[in-house]
Formats: structure tokens, sequence, C-alpha cells
DNA sequence: TCGCGCATTTGATCTGGGTCAAAGAAATTT
DNA sequence: AAATTTCTTTGACCCAGATCAAATGCGCGA
């Protein structure tokens, strides 16, 4: 989530439409150079792989623009989403020499990345960065534990409710509000990947659209573009109760 | 995991059975003191709650002996385990001032604990306990995503086995080998506290432990003690080949 | 504009695991 | 040792979601 507080942690990069969210420019200003050095742009297209699960990964990085997944799949290809990269997300694993997961562009992305060596040379000597990563990790845990419950105990509905919720919280657009409070966003997923994130099957998901649909929890224009006209009643479709600091 | 790396990068603890992973005795030592000064022990009895979600805590700490659990719950009342602490894990957050998550006993248990505010304190002066809180929260993360695909993807009896597999990689015992190479623990956990781990009811649980009793896959004594003759059949029932180190 | 490929929807049927119910088996208390 | 409670197993039945199959867009290049 970008608050306050993690924008007057990050660095100001002046290339990237958004800020890194990794590092912190006002206690460490002049860190700022050495990171610029070591820094480089990759961009992906969609459907490209970024890296494979295995792989020796020799950069850490944050998604600049685009949308990208963390995926695990299992011999006989059964496949489980475990983590959903927007941008200003950070990949990498620091101290780690090889990639846990696959990470696949699911649109263009544009990636900003850190050679790591150097990188973690400036973790060691940079307190504040060690700390930030900390951080970002506590909540990338949190949102693994809090997805934890959503595939181990939520039906299709809420599931759905649930994905909807993140990406509404989380999507840009957001600050576009409709009158009434309504929320607008375009799903960043195709149904089988939102399949592949919610631990059900796409006919499964594309159902359960379809319902909520039905039954004016969203309204969808085309496949992709969707506006909630009452998102604490979306928020109850999740099963979930907190707003999480959406609403007043 | 109680790897090398991992021990030379911990605390001697004289007073506790283990050592804590949470700090760097090697290379820190002059902090040994101030860690001792703020530190102290708890004690709680089987299906205690060590600390309610959402909760102010001001301790963080280490789990000395005996088995807690993290759980979420909804408000209907489905709840989904989403962390088993075992002896050596580290309980709390950094930086965070609640919670997260109920942190219930399900044994007896032993923590030791640090004062919050002088152990966060202490982390700003000591970039190696930074560094050695984020290792291990990559490490739970890791833990986390790989159960998303457990609860996302896999069969009731892949599940099972799954557990089974990580309590058996966990479990102290598990240096008492048998002959022929087989593993001998004991379940630290109710069915029902299966269950709620697994995302599975606790009926499931016992048939599933049943069906993997009656193949020949795990052999019991009594309901909790488990004998495991051939671990890499365990590794295939559980849908997957990497034995993680266990075997040659 | 046509046609091809891909994403999505919808239908029909099947099944793994949930639900409800009851009967053991241990552990704990009296 | 008997009684009570708690944990576990097993059975019968049901349903949410998977699977298999077909149709319906929708975008894009020729």
């Amino acid at each position: 989530m970008l608050n306050e507080k993690t924008l007057s942690h990050s660095i100001e990069c002046e290339d990237c439409p958004i800020r890194h969210r990794a590092v912190c420019a006002r206690c460490e200003t002049h860190e700022l150079e050495r990171l610029e050095e070591i820094k480089y742009y990759r961009s992906f297209e969609a459907g490209q792989t970024v890296i494979w699960s295995g792989d020796r990964m020799d950069f850490v990085g944050s998604v600049v623009s685009g949308i990208a997944t963390l995926t695990q799949t299992m011999e006989d290809g059964r496949t489980q989403m475990v983590g959903l990269l927007l941008p200003s997300d950070f990949v990498g694993r620091p101290g780690r020499p090889g990639a846990a997961y696959d990470v696949v562009a699911t649109t263009d992305l544009v990636m900003c990345c850190f050679r790591k060596k150097p990188f973690e040379a400036m973790m060691e000597r940079t307190p504040h960065i060690a700390h930030r990563l900390l951080e970002m990790t506590l909540d990338e845990l949190d949102a693994a534990r809090e997805w934890m419950l959503v595939l181990g105990r939520k039906t299709a509905r809420e599931r759905i409710a649930s994905l909807l919720t993140i990406i509404a919280r989380r999507d840009a657009t957001l600050n576009m509000r409709a009158p009434e409070g309504a929320l607008v966003f375009d799903l960043p997923l195709t149904r089988e990947a939102m399949a592949d994130y919610l631990g059900l099957t796409l006919e499964t998901v594309s159902r359960q659209i379809s319902a909520l649909k039905r039954d004016g929890v969203i309204v969808l224009q085309g496949k992709r573009h969707v506006t909630v006209p009452d998102f604490s009643r979306l928020l109850e479709e999740a099963g979930d109760d907190s707003d999480g600091g959406m609403l007043a």
C-alpha cells in the first residue's frame, strides 16, 4: 500500500513513473548516486517470463509499469499464483542466490533493476535499506497469510470478491471515483490467471463473475472494465468486513 | 531449518535449550549483555492463547519448547492456521504495533521474550539483527507461499502427506532414525488443528490418515506416534519430489 | 470485410470433500 | 474401577466446484 510513511522512505527515481519503495531517500541521500550507478531498466512483453524458478537471479528491482505474477508449478502442471506484482512492488530476494518462483509478465512490463551484488553491498552499509526491506517483506508475508485464508476457507464467490477487493484497493484509477462513491477499475488478469491466483478453474471464475454481475455487486463493461457501485457490499461478499481504511 | 549458517548467526542463550535465531552472536558479541537485560521467559499451558489478533504486542521472542499456532478467524467461525511455531521459531513483528493473528499454545509452551521497544532500539544499532530478521522473514514468506500451493491445488491426501513431510523434517527426534532409514516422530497436533492448517475438515483428515496407513505409507502406533518406512514415498504422495536435503 | 485465434461464457455431468450422525478409544476425573 | 469428557474413526448422503464439451464473442492481421 502506498501510504505516506512508505513514500517518505522511498527513493526519488526521476526516470520512473513510480518511486522505489526499497530504500530511504531522506535519510541516506548520499547513497543515491551509488544506487543510480547500478541501476538499469528491463522491458518485457506480455506473456514473457522474467525468470524461472531455480534460476540464478543476479538482480533485484521493482515494477515500474505493468503487471507480473509469481507462480509455482507442480510436475503435473497444476499451478498456483503466490504473488501479484503491481507497479512499485519489489522483486528479488537479497541474500538468496536463486529465484524461488516463476516470474511472468502478464502485461507489457518495465522493471527498474539493480545489480544484486552491489545492491547487497549497499544494504550492508546502509541500515535503512535493510529496515525498509524487512518492512516490505513483512507486508508480503501478511499478504501471503491473508491469501492462505482465502485459499483454505473461502467459497468461490468469496474468493472472487476478495480478489476484486485487492485489485480495487491497489489500482491507480481507484482515485478516479465515479459519483456515489463507486469504484472503477480494469481487471489486469485473464480469467485463467485469476483462477491460478484463487485456486479455482477458469470456468468457475467466469461463472462467479457472472453471478456477481447478475446480483448487482459489480457492473461489467466489456470483459475487463469493472464498476463497483457499493464497495462495502463487495467487502461483505468477500467475507471480510474490515474495510482496510478504504472508507471513512 | 536449522542449518549451519543459521546456527552460526544465533545467540547462545545458556538458559534456553535452543539457540535464538534472531541475532548474531559471533559478530556482535558486545550486544549480548544488553539482550540479556531485556530478556524474560513466559510459560503457557496447552490451549492457552498467547495473544489475540489486533492486540497490542509489546514483546518479540522465540519458542523455547512446545508448539504454538498462528491462526486467522472469520466472523462466522471459519478458521485457517497460517503458521506453525516450533522450537527456535521467532514470534513478533518488529516495527508493527499489534499482533496480526491469534497465537495459541497447542502444547505447554515456553517462550523466551524480549521487550519490544529495547529490542527495536538494539536492532537500529545492530545491523546484523535486521539482516537476520530479514533472512528469517524471507524464510517464513517462502513457507507461506509453499503452503499457498498446498491450499490452492493439492488434494486432501497430498495435503496430509505435505504436512507429515514438514513435521518429519522439523521434528527433533528425526535424528533418531529407525533402521532402514525410516523416520519416527509424534504428531504435535490434533486432527482438528491439522484440518485448520490444511484447509480441510477433521473428518477428512482422519479418513486420509487412515488411507495412508492402509496403503503402508505410514505406520501408526496409537493416534499420534508415526513411523514413515520410506520417506521418498511420502514425498511422492505429497506431490513434491524435491527432497529438501533430507536424503542424500 | 473476412477469417482466424484466443478469451470467455454457458451447459451437462461427475466427484472429492463437506456435512450430519453415531460409535469407538483414550485420557481424565470421581 | 466406573464415569465423564475429549479425541478419533467410520458411515451415509449431499453439494460446490471440477471436468468435459460446445457455443459465443472479440480483436487483429491479410
